[in-house]
DNA sequence: ATGGTTGCAACGCAA
């Protein structure tokens, strides 16, 4: 079995010690980071190695930053999004053994109608013009990441109160369904029709405690890779630990 | 009810 999974650590300086646990505890293939929140310069390379993994990332001070952890060598490695000039760095791809994996940070998009959610539109839109390009070369392909959008009504706790809020607008899940319709899948929802079942719960308000989630971070599969998903889940617990991340990790199993 | 919490970095900004 393969295993590979996505995780918004939300700094990766705070979190690194989760992280090595979590590594440790799931031996996965691959782990694609969000929010890595470092310059590359700072990142702990030396630590990831000693857990026995390879690291590509693309960084920024304070904001933003991905990273991808893997135990094959990576190649083919890229750190933009072609056709948009952007200093944020929200993409690193890489081909690991016969996989093609995109790790992205979709932008937030702050509120309905601002200059970021016209930003986040425009990116998911960049998007999907290069997944249409990578699935005509790779026919094994694998996005993930935190895609700060709830595709639909289970996904989200109260969908009638989100009805129309950024994470979960029209458009973005207009945006959303775009990307499917290049030829991915939810490799969630290939394994799990749960209504309910969330990959992130905000700081405030005891939102986990209530469980005021939504689920925005996925693992998006090509027709040909789809065929082999096994299992998807969502690892709440490492969310209900000691200084957590605001999201938990999502893991998928494939069959070789 | 436009709140609240966390991370970064220095205080408001982003999520």
């Amino acid at each position: 079995m393969l295993k590979m999974a996505t995780w918004n650590v939300n700094s990766l300086r705070v979190r690194l010690p989760q992280v090595l646990e979590w590594l440790a505890t799931e031996r996965p293939d691959v782990l694609a980071i969000q929010e890595t929140k470092l310059p590359d310069a700072d990142f702990p390379l030396a630590d990831i190695e000693t857990a026995g993994y390879r690291a590509i990332y693309s960084g920024q001070k304070t904001y933003n930053g991905v990273a991808t952890l893997m135990r094959a060598e990576p190649r083919e490695v890229e750190r933009d999004l072609p056709g948009l000039e952007d200093p944020q760095r929200r993409i690193v791809g890489a081909t690991i053994g016969d996989l093609r994996v995109l790790n992205v940070y979709v932008p937030n998009g702050e509120s309905v109608g601002s200059a970021k959610y016209q930003y986040k539109l425009e990116w998911i839109e960049q998007l999907r013009s290069y997944l249409v390009e990578q699935l005509a070369i790779h026919p094994r392909l694998i996005v993930l990441g935190d895609f700060n959008v709830a595709p639909e009504d289970r996904d989200v706790h109260d969908p009638k109160a989100w009805e129309g809020q950024v994470l979960f607008s029209g458009p973005e899940r207009a945006a959303f369904r775009g990307l499917l319709a290049t030829g991915l899948s939810d490799a969630f929802r290939l394994v799990n029709q749960n209504a309910g079942e969330f990959s992130w719960w905000d700081y405030r308000m005891n939102a986990f405690r209530r469980n005021l989630g939504l689920r925005i971070d996925h693992i998006l599969v090509s027709a040909e890779t789809a065929r082999t998903v096994r299992t998807c889940r969502i690892e709440r617990a490492w969310r209900q630990r000691e200084r957590p991340s605001d999201h938990a990790p999502v893991v998928a199993e494939f069959e070789q």
